[in-house]
DNA sequence: TCGCCTTGCACTTTTGAAAAGG
DNA sequence: ACCTTTTCAAAAGTGCAAGGCG
């Protein structure tokens, strides 16, 4: 137990950084607004607009929350199942200095890291063989789009729907990938009044190393389980005070054990469980906020905790160390150089297809999130990718 | 035999409609 | 009559464990 604390404690401080650390305000070089002056007739060759990315400067802020997991000391995993499974933590994303009177569509997908299998064996991720294929072409589009950019600047944008599956045959809307297969989402901002012109309007992509994950079917490394299980509310059941209870005691007596005295418990027979017959049992031991504020909430933000991001929400913050309570007023920039990316081949045609450069690690032990990678930079269309360890304060 | 995947389970939170209250 | 708050059932999201499959 103590050792699962000591972990937790790393985790959480780790955690803390990176998520200080996707907070990040990136420069980004994109043609969501036609340059006006100081023109550079010069192609830059990075450059897809035909627009000089001195003229096109524009910044965006990310606050990934919560991914809690995707730090140095741990590899993140990510389940998937045939129906579709959330990804957990959610990507949170804030977006800045768009054109408020413009329409863009934000689209999210998920990419192979490289060509690699994985096998955890012996406590750590190994390479075990060549990759499946993998099947492009499915973008989540977030549900607000298309949205004028003072809309989705007005708040931080959720993707908490996103579903990823290993079945092509499943919601044509989830994303499929390979288990044992190691993935980083990427985030599209396309300046498209609907789905057609999301084709050909201009777009800018970004990816976050800190969000790289192995998809698998079931969790392999017992540290990941327990972070889940301890931070996300739908696997509460799990967690160790209530499991033991869930095999020695009934239902009634574990409710009951978290409630006042004075709170009134009805127990329905029919389904062989206590139901709640107060609101106020929402907060209790709960990272979910007061039921009252649920409801009057302007988001009622289904999975993401709400104490994680005080930004969003003014809620009371539960100071147990399992409850992540993360600042969010710590941001970082991106740096003026953005760095452009292709981590992998994609035959879609209306996201780019940059050359496949990503520089793999030597060995066969799976890099670390925070190591260096090495990107393409006259990729076709530009990537910017945020780094943690290599911004410009000075820049914003 | 082994590793990975599927399925059902018990548990949870979320959601939204209906009921109750002001 | 209208709006707000509460209640409650259903739906959906979790990880676990057992069994299936190649």
């Amino acid at each position: 137990m103590l050792d699962d604390n000591n972990l937790f404690q790393r985790a959480a401080s780790s955690a803390y950084a990176s998520m200080a650390a996707f907070t990040a305000a990136a420069n980004m070089y994109n043609s969501f607004y036609p340059s006006t002056s100081n023109s550079n007739t010069t192609m830059d060759p990075v450059n897809y607009f035909g627009c000089s990315e001195k003229d096109l400067i524009r910044k965006f802020e990310l606050n990934l929350m919560i991914w809690i997991c995707g730090v140095d000391f741990i590899h993140n995993e990510m389940i998937i199942t045939k129906n579709g499974r959330r990804l957990f933590p959610n990507l949170r994303v804030s977006v800045s200095e768009l054109d408020p009177n413009t329409k863009y569509m934000i689209l999210l997908d998920i990419v192979p890291m490289d060509d690699n299998r994985y096998k955890y064996h012996e406590s750590a991720w190994n390479i075990s063989g060549k990759a499946e294929p993998h099947i492009y072409g499915r973008y989540y589009v977030h549900p607000d789009s298309p949205q004028t950019g003072s809309q989705w600047m007005k708040q931080s944008i959720l993707f908490n729907k996103v579903k990823i599956t290993n079945s092509p045959m499943q919601n044509p809307n989830h994303i499929i990938l390979n288990s044992m297969h190691r993935y980083i989402p990427r985030l599209h901002i396309v300046q498209a009044s609907d789905s057609y012109s999301m084709r050909t309007g201009p777009l800018s992509t970004f990816i976050f190393e800190e969000t790289v994950f192995i998809a698998v079917t079931a969790y392999q490394n017992d540290q990941i389980t327990k972070l889940k299980i301890n931070n996300n509310p739908f696997a509460k059941g799990f967690r160790e005070p209530t499991h033991v209870k869930k095999i020695n005691s009934k239902p009634l007596k574990r409710l009951q054990s978290c409630l006042p005295s004075d709170k009134p418990l009805k127990y329905d027979e029919n389904l062989h469980r206590p139901y709640k017959c107060d609101s106020s049992l929402l907060s209790i031991n709960s990272n979910s906020p007061p039921l009252q504020s649920t409801m009057h909430g302007a988001i009622a933000d289904s999975t993401t905790p709400t104490y994680l991001d005080n930004s969003v929400g003014d809620h009371e913050q539960d100071s147990d160390i399992n409850s992540m309570n993360f600042s969010t007023s710590y941001h970082q920039h991106f740096p003026s150089n953005s760095f452009y990316s292709s981590y992998a081949s994609d035959p879609t045609p209306m996201i780019y297809n940059p050359a496949y450069t990503y520089m793999g690690p030597t060995s066969n032990q799976i890099p670390s999130t925070s190591t260096p990678m090495h990107f393409n930079p006259y990729g076709r269309y530009p990537t910017s990718v945020y780094q943690t360890n290599n911004y410009n304060p000075s820049f914003f």
